[in-house]
RNA sequence: GGAGGGGUUCCCGAGUGGCCAAAGGGAUCAGACUGUAAAUCUGACGCGCGAGCUUCGGUGGUUCGAAUCCACCCCCCUCCA
């Protein structure tokens, strides 16, 4: 049953590549399995890019197998060097040990840990690294791999042998340490498959060596392909950088419209890797949408099953009300309790006192995060793309803020939505 | 320790005394067109409404004038010991 897993996958297009692919079908309809992917803290944060493989866990988790989150408290000590084009500094143990807590809590989001004999569990290679000496780790582990070849690896030949750049031996013994995990995992958990993005195949396969010779398992991979954008620009940037997956950075608005403003050539590829829509589903709507004039439905689909996974229902909901209010909605159409709750949910905004406001409104917006320097508000103030409640205002109005907002064009005697081009917007408050 | 090659504005990458706030590409933002899409075209893209101010690893120096020349220092890469 669980080779009909590998089929969904396959057809979602999340199979990049499979190690051990002829016994993999049968080894895993034979049983509920252990698997592991891992996640190093590189920052307080996981962002979207770990939504693939976070969901991965959970969908070998609903098809009877028993999903391990690594956390690597030890590997994100020591740094990746995979297709990384350049030596990473290091960050402090601390500072690592805090993002380890961070995100163990982010990852526990997307697996169940109360599902009987599949329940999930979070594991820390830290646990089994922190006490290794150097000579032990020398003579038992090191022993087994060939430096020739790791440096025949695709993920790190781009270091060795590219000008102006290099490698340390601490990046490069980054291998070791995640094929020990595997290794690791297989002795204590009788973990048997690892996950990962195709970047992690190197890796992986560094694993399966390692677990083979120290323990004699045949263990598997399989790696998911590299998400990407139809016209070759990077998957997960927007102008406000990352998308991440905590609130905090990226709110759930944000995170909802990222999700809306995807292209109509990846939206249905990007339901098959983020949703758990099924894939005839999806090709349904893909369909209909098609026949459809105008607007397809398929971005409003995704942003809401995303944002719901990642934030729940209450985060979609909160995303939803903003969005129906400024896109569809007139700001003077709705209550003071609507205003305060749009701002709770996560609205941009900012109170500034009537009597201190700043000289001109390009400044005044640079300064609320509106824009990302004065000169981006001029232009769009040359163009009339700014609107204070609905009114548009040109560059003549500059240098005058107090009259753009004056009291008789706020709502509900102190509020003001501004929109600065198509979809951003910022809410003053004027006391 | 020795020899050589590098460090340029978000990224890649030109620039080797004034014409340089610095080519070109990418990314990004705004406008038109649209569907809060893509593609295309237009504009912006160090900061400043502006006068103007601050940049080219760091510190000093030469010069009327330096990212470009000199000295020292820091960092990276390659080869040799």
């Amino acid at each position: 049953m669980s080779s009909v897993l590998l089929e969904d996958l396959r057809a979602r297009g999340l199979v990049f590549q499979v190690a051990g692919e002829d016994d993999l079908p049968a080894w895993l309809d034979g049983g509920a399995r252990t698997l592991y992917c891992g996640f190093d803290p590189t920052a307080d944060s996981l962002h979207i890019g770990s939504l693939v493989p976070l969901l991965m866990l959970r969908r070998f988790q609903l098809a009877g197998h028993k999903p391990l989150a690594l956390v690597g408290g030890a590997t994100g000590l020591i740094g990746d060097p995979s297709f990384k084009a350049e030596e990473r500094s290091l960050n402090s143990p601390d500072v690592i040990a805090g993002w380890v807590d961070k995100i163990r809590a982010q990852v526990s989001r997307f697996i169940d840990f109360d599902a009987g004999p599949v329940s999930a569990e979070v594991v820390n290679n830290l646990d089994w690294t922190a006490d290794l000496d150097v000579l032990t780790f020398l003579r038992d582990i090191g022993k087994h791999f060939s430096v020739n070849a790791m440096i025949q690896k695709e993920s790190v030949k781009q270091r060795i042998e590219r000008e102006g750049s290099g490698i340390s031996f601490t990046e490069f013994t980054y291998m070791i340490l995640q094929s020990y995990d595997f290794a690791e995992l297989n002795r204590r958990h009788d973990c048997s498959l690892q996950l990962g993005g195709s970047d992690q195949w190197g890796n992986i396969t560094g694993g399966i060596d390692l677990t083979r010779r120290l323990h004699g398992k045949q263990v598997f991979g399989l790696t998911m392909p590299l998400i990407t954008k139809a016209d070759g620009s990077k998957f997960g940037k927007t102008e406000a950088g990352t998308v991440w997956l905590d609130p905090q950075r990226t709110s759930p608005y944000a995170f909802y419209q990222f999700w809306l403003g995807t292209g109509d050539a990846d939206v249905y590829n990007y339901l098959r890797y983020f949703t758990f829509l099924e894939v005839a589903e999806i090709a349904e709507l893909e369909r209909a949408d098609a026949q459809r004039a105008g607007r397809p439905e398929a971005q409003a689909v995704l942003a809401a099953e995303v944002t719901r996974l990642v934030h729940g229902e209450e985060g979609l909901q909160a995303a939803r009300r903003i969005t129906d209010s400024l896109f569809q909605g007139s700001i003077a159409s709705l209550s003071e309790d609507d205003v305060l709750q749009l701002r709770q949910d996560g609205l941009p905004a900012s109170t500034l006192a009537r009597a201190g406001l700043p000289e001109t409104l390009t400044q005044m917006f640079a300064e609320a995060g509106l824009a990302g320097s004065g000169k981006q508000v001029k232009d769009a103030l040359g163009r009339n793309a700014v609107t204070v409640n609905e009114r548009a205002l040109g560059m003549a109005d500059n240098g005058d803020p107090a009259a753009s907002f004056a009291p008789e064009g706020a709502v509900h005697g102190r509020f003001y939505l501004v929109r600065l081009g198509k979809k951003k917007y910022h809410l003053f408050e004027l006391i």
